[in-house]
RNA sequence: GGCACCAUAGCCAAGCGGUAAGGCAGAGGUCUGCAAAGCCUUUACGCCCCAGUUCAAAUCUGGGUGGUGCCUCCA
């Protein structure tokens, strides 16, 4: 199957030819954990995760590293302001230490919750402060960066292809960037690879240049290089990551190592919310947590992740949370009704769907297309065989469609108090009062039960 | 101000040269004591506007208008 990604740095579909046959190696930028992962952070791991999917799908042996950045990502890309980690810990009277386990924790079980496979390595940046030095005492050695009162940087002169990832025109974007004139840097984009810390600075390690604190970007070069080797086959992030954070990455691996570092680079694009861009101000940078309290599944939100195409903004409104919910109870409907189901359907019918599924994948990623795809199979007279094969394409979608099961869960869950209430209204019922039957009814609406009438009983559900 | 991306029904969205996928919501029907759920049917003579290319355009080109984002931190 001819797998076509699209690449950043050629903005264009291509065909995915991996580095080693069967193979394939993906870096994606993680999180910086100073606070809680919002669903638009989760978006981009959903699309990690898929295409991490995919690629097995289509018979890849994927290998896949995500960093977890606990040091070093400045409050400003023009090299000044404290660490962001540094900043949390100050605010939350903790240690830096303590901030980055407890929300590094909080984020896997997020991810896990969203069904997102973990990468097999996820290497923390503390960890990593020796290979790092190596990187930069090169670049230094190499005539790359050079050294100022506070700091180690990036000499962009040295690399004539700065820009290339996101094509800006660094003259026309700098012209009105203010100049700090304290780091000392001889180019407003020259970007620091190691900052020298004050005596006081609570991260700091030993180096070559005294005690200090990695640069941002550095980590991404020296454990991506760590972990995948000197050229890798997909990077991926968020688009905001394109100008800055990438451009940065491409300019120091490819002067360090000489050669190109990554072969796709590919980028998903942003949530939004209600049209506007997510914000603390707004307060709506939800988390899986808050989704879950007003009624949510993780799995409905993946869902909602699933039917926009990842290059694509995806805009998050109650009522699309709410679609995807009423679209994802359905589908799962749907799924049990052709498990239970021992019918058989036409091999050859299935295969098509299949085939349309594979396709609809194949091309850059398109999951809203495969759903539609699937929601086209599960019309199919009930049959265990569009069970199977919709299990097949969860390899893809990832929504448990393994566990689906009889909808009436909740009459099993529901507290004695409601049982009772609804088998006297069975009885009311039998005896047709329905005025009673209907008071009943009412009874249990508000006691937070929607009660449905079966052939042989109820069935009740939380409203 | 500079740059980029986008504009498809009430909402979320596929399609990217061959005559509008899918989901949600809505409407009608069926079922039910009445409901709910399910099921069936239905819902854009048109894809922001105006020109142009073409046998053919939502899809390409040019010009508008509007939105979002980036150039400060952001996935």
């Amino acid at each position: 199957m001819d797998l076509k990604l699209y690449n950043t740095l050629s903005r264009s579909k291509e065909t995915f030819v991996p580095i080693k046959k069967n193979k394939a190696s993906i870096y994606s930028c993680g999180p910086t954990v100073y606070n809680y992962a919002h669903i638009g952070n989760l978006r981009t791991y959903v699309f990690m995760d898929v295409l991490r999917r995919i690629l097995q799908y289509c018979g890849y042996e994927v290998t896949s590293v995500m960093n977890i950045t606990d040091v070093g990502h400045l409050l400003s890309d023009r090299d000044t302001g404290d660490d962001k980690m540094v900043k949390a810990a100050k605010e939350q009277n903790k240690t830096p230490e303590e901030i980055a386990q407890y929300y590094t924790s909080i984020f896997f079980k997020d991810i896990e919750r969203l069904n997102i496979l973990c990468p097999q390595f996820t290497p923390k940046a503390t960890e990593h402060i020796a290979e790092m030095i190596e990187v930069v005492k090169a670049l230094l050695d190499k005539g790359f960066a050079y050294e100022t009162a506070d700091g180690i940087y990036f000499d962009i002169s040295k690399f004539p292809n700065y820009g290339k990832l996101s094509r800006a025109n660094l003259e026309e974007q700098l012209a009105g960037a203010r100049v700090n004139v304290n780091t000392g840097k001889r180019h407003p984009a020259d970007f620091a690879l190691w900052k020298k810390a004050e005596p006081n600075h609570i991260m700091q390690w030993q180096s070559p240049w005294g005690m200090g604190y990695p640069g941002w970007h550095i980590e991404c070069t020296a454990m991506s290089n760590k972990y995948l080797g000197d050229v890798f086959d997909i990077h991926t992030g968020g688009i905001d990551h394109v100008p800055i954070h990438h451009e940065n990455e491409i300019a120091q691996a490819e002067s360090w190592l000489g050669k190109k570092a990554v072969n796709y680079w590919m980028h998903s694009e942003f949530m939004l919310v209600n049209g506007g861009k997510m914000s603390k101000h707004l307060k709506n940078t939800y988390t899986v947590d808050d989704l879950i309290e007003k009624g949510y599944s993780p799995m409905e939100f993946r869902y909602l992740c699933l039917n926009v195409q990842y290059r694509q903004k995806l805009n998050f409104t109650w009522e699309s949370m709410e679609s995807a919910k009423m679209a994802y109870q359905r589908l799962a409907t749907h799924l049990y009704e052709h498990k239970q189901s021992a019918a058989k359907t036409d091999k050859k019918v299935l295969d098509g769907f299949l085939k349309e599924f594979d396709e609809a994948i194949s091309d850059d990623l398109n999951v809203p297309m495969a759903m539609g795809v699937l929601w086209k199979m599960i019309k199919l007279p009930a049959s265990k065989d569009v069970y199977e094969t919709a299990l097949v394409m969860d390899k893809v979608f990832a929504l448990d469609f393994d566990k689906v099961q009889a909808a009436p869960q909740a009459t099993q869950d529901a507290p004695q108090e409601i049982i009772d209430l609804a088998n006297l209204r069975k009885q009311a019922r039998k005896d047709k009062n329905w005025a009673e039957s209907d008071r009943l009814r009412d009874e249990i609406a508000s006691k937070g039960y929607r009660i449905k009438d079966t052939a042989d009983g109820f069935e009740l559900e939380k409203s």
